[in-house]
DNA sequence: AGTGAAATGCACAATTC
DNA sequence: GAATTGTGCATTTCACT
């Protein structure tokens, strides 16, 4: 699964997260290339799928979106079933940002981030009301410290 | 410092959230306007900071960063000085992706991506001789069921 | 705040080395 | 695998509504 990339490679992806609407010359000028190949191996890397899409990061204070949630979750139920439908709730909601499997006594993770303390119980209604869940935790977040797209490289 | 967005405003940023790479032309026909109205709100909306910047999100995997781990810490120390130098070497370190500060009984939630179990050891180790932490519970992800940047609109 | 058009610049492709 | 050139499209600006 891991693709064989070269330090040239490495160096467009960093260009790339910091700043994806940098013009080729741009790029190609700080890695030390020139455009024809930068474009080339740009192109290679998004078809070998290395480069997933390209997207505008939001503001969530902006948006009005001031609370983020972690919600920790134990089941008893482990059927494939259950499993199936809890994946689509969450899949369907966009609310839920990110969403885990854990190893270990806890089973899920979510990253949830709503409006304010209110609009996180009507998710929270609403999820447990579409599947059976043993044991919640939700941890409030107070403070962003740090919130990265960015992959180390 | 939520800002006042209209329909047409939200349909742009829901667009550029899903791809940033369309073409002004594209957006505009999609929101029902046209090419000049759409830029001048793009670059209003970047200016009052509702978008942040635009990014290449990578593949995870593609990059050998198989293994990923939510960190969640407790703390006796709460002084300043303590906090600080925390902040500061999780800002430092490029496989923190993601850090909140907590309301409840757990001080703080990491995000961290590695390649694997041993370089999630070598970050823990670094992380607990830098500053003293009372204690440290990491969830591994078996799956991840979801990863979403856009936020809901 | 939106339209239409005009100009600049860039992305992309083909060709050549 | 990289440089050069060329075409067309996208971005950006402006004049007008």
């Amino acid at each position: 699964m891991s693709a064989r990339l070269d330090e040239i490679d490495r160096k467009i992806l960093a260009e790339l997260q910091e700043d994806a609407e940098q013009s080729l010359d741009e790029i190609a000028r700080k890695v030390g290339s020139s455009k024809t190949p930068v474009w080339n191996r740009i192109r290679r890397m998004k078809e070998a799928g290395v480069i997933r899409r390209q997207t505008a990061i939001l503001d969530p204070e902006s948006l009005g979106l001031e609370a983020c949630f972690f919600v920790l979750i134990r089941t008893s139920e482990h059927e494939a079933d259950w499993q199936r439908r809890f994946l689509e709730t969450l899949r369907a909601r966009p609310e839920v940002l990110e969403a885990h499997r854990l190893a270990g006594d806890i089973d899920y993770i979510l990253k949830v981030r709503v409006k304010n303390a209110r609009a996180y119980d009507t998710f929270y209604q609403a999820l447990i009301s579409q599947v059976k869940i043993h044991n919640v935790t939700a941890l409030l977040s107070m403070e962003e410290i740090k919130s990265e797209t960015a992959l180390p490289l």
